[in-house]
DNA sequence: CGATTGACTTCTC
DNA sequence: CGAGAAGCCAATC
């Protein structure tokens, strides 16, 4: 397990309800700005594993990024229980519900 | 243990 | 503005 991998868990399981934060940012913010594809591989990887809340991890254009399929529906309807609105199908209004702010 | 892959991002053209 | 290419690095095969 490394260093980058466990912060990446750390960070994913701080989001707050409600708030969804992207792949860049939490690489950025886990201390590796171009690790955004891992921060999708240990996501999909340990979620299963782990208890992330992998429905709050969307792609930088505030889009649901997995593939059409089940986890898309699934996602798109957790993060409505949570409060988020969408602007039109599986894309969520990042300005306001972005977690931690892009420096 | 090398090669492949990927729920991405970002810069160019 | 839209499409294409490159970059990155951990997990899997």
């Amino acid at each position: 397990m490394q260093p980058f991998t466990k912060k990446v868990i750390e960070i994913m399981k701080s989001i707050p309800e409600g708030k969804v934060m992207s792949y860049g940012q939490v690489a950025r913010t886990a201390g590796n700005p171009r690790s955004a594809r891992q921060v999708a591989r240990i996501l999909h990887s340990m979620s299963e594993k782990q208890d992330i809340p992998w429905h709050r991890i969307v792609n930088a254009k505030g889009e649901i990024a997995i593939k059409d399929g089940e986890g898309r529906f699934t996602q798109r309807l957790l993060l409505e229980e949570e409060g988020l609105r969408f602007e039109e199908e599986g894309k969520v209004s990042l300005s306001r519900y972005q977690y931690f702010p892009d420096p």
